[in-house]
DNA sequence: AACACTCTCAACCGCGTCGGT
DNA sequence: TACCGACGCGGTTGAGAGTGT
């Protein structure tokens, strides 16, 4: 077929082949124009989302439904959340891809706002990339535990000192966000494994609170209280020590382990120690993954914005 | 300043699935 | 039951921005 700059196109089997939309004459392709978007917004405005196709044409746009479609869910809609994706984010993506794989709607479910573009391009971009850095591969069980051991803890190490940071420097002020980020902490029912997680989701349903035996009161050798995380904050230094002892065959958490069909990683949960023996340089992974956190585009400076603090307390009620 | 290279992300493509006829 | 159009998903592309030399 042609398409509709009037290039042929040999791959002409797909299911739309014959669908109105191909048979349009005139199609505009690339970038939205303002105007383009207007009309879309309005005419959504109105009569509101569905029947893409015929929502084109009664549009007046030269577009295709698919195009109209994929523009109004990815960056038009009013709750398409923009900006940096958060810690908070990150560590669900993580977590969720862990579970589902490359299933990015799925997992854009749980992140109210994200569209399943973005959560996709955050993971061929960031994720992937230090996939490379590392040497292997983005679904070997190698890099899935060093995410889950390596990259996860410090995200959430993170995000703790960050809320703690945030929580003491507004201590006085009981404002709204400090509540909210002292009530994450709380919530976090440290060596329980249960971890409050963004959009509701608690933690005990996966593995990152299971494998960040730093936080387990028994295992811990700073978790002088377990409300303060900022006392457990460690320098980055300090993954050495503390990874290279995770107990994993030893918590007596009995959610420990993943089962299979849910998590579907009892298989990966061997100590990182274990890689020494596999040839793995552990060390020069920490390295690139503490390097990738600090690049990872979040300071603790922007972590609570109003959206984060609107977000978090979405989660709390 | 100019060029090369890398990164980001909006947009497109092909395919599978679903629902209506 | 088969066919067809619409929809949604995951993979891929490419333009523009950013960064390094």
């Amino acid at each position: 077929m042609m398409d509709v700059e009037g290039n042929s196109n040999s791959n002409s089997s797909s299911s739309t082949t014959q669908s109105d939309e191909e048979m349009m004459v005139d199609l505009r392709r690339g970038p939205w124009t303002v105007e383009e978007d207007f009309k879309l917004i309005d005419y959504i405005a109105t009569h509101g989302e569905g029947r893409w196709n015929s929502l084109a044409r009664c549009a007046g746009l030269k577009r295709t439904g698919k195009s109209c479609r994929l523009r109004w869910l990815n960056y038009l809609r009013p709750d398409v959340r923009r900006g940096n994706i958060t810690l908070e984010e990150q560590l669900m993506i993580l977590e969720l891809h862990s579970r589902w794989g490359n299933r990015w709607s799925k997992i854009a479910q749980h992140l109210p706002g994200r569209t399943d573009n973005e959560i996709k391009n955050y993971w061929r971009t960031r994720v992937q990339k230090h996939a490379k850095q590392l040497k292997c591969d983005v679904n070997s069980k190698q890099f899935k535990d060093t995410m889950r051991y390596l990259w996860m803890p410090r995200l959430i190490e993170r995000i703790q000192a960050a809320a703690a940071a945030t929580s003491s420097s507004t201590a006085t002020s009981a404002s709204p966000a400090a509540s909210t980020n002292h009530h994450l902490i709380n919530n976090n029912e440290v060596g329980t494994g249960n971890l409050v997680m963004p959009h509701g989701v608690i933690g005990n349903d996966f593995g990152v609170s299971h494998v960040t035996p730093s936080y387990t009161p028994e295992n811990s050798s700073t978790a002088a209280s377990s409300d303060s995380f900022a006392t457990q904050v460690s320098p980055v230094s300090d993954l050495t020590t503390d990874y290279y002892h995770i107990p994993v065959n030893h918590n007596p958490n009995p959610d420990y382990l993943f089962q299979a069909g849910q998590g579907g990683y009892s298989e990966s949960m061997i100590s990182p120690a274990g890689y020494f023996n596999q040839g793995l340089d552990f060390q020069a992974m920490e390295h690139n993954s503490n390097q990738w956190l600090m690049e990872s585009g979040d300071t603790s400076d922007n972590l609570w914005s109003p959206e984060d603090i609107w977000f978090l307390q979405q989660q709390m009620m």
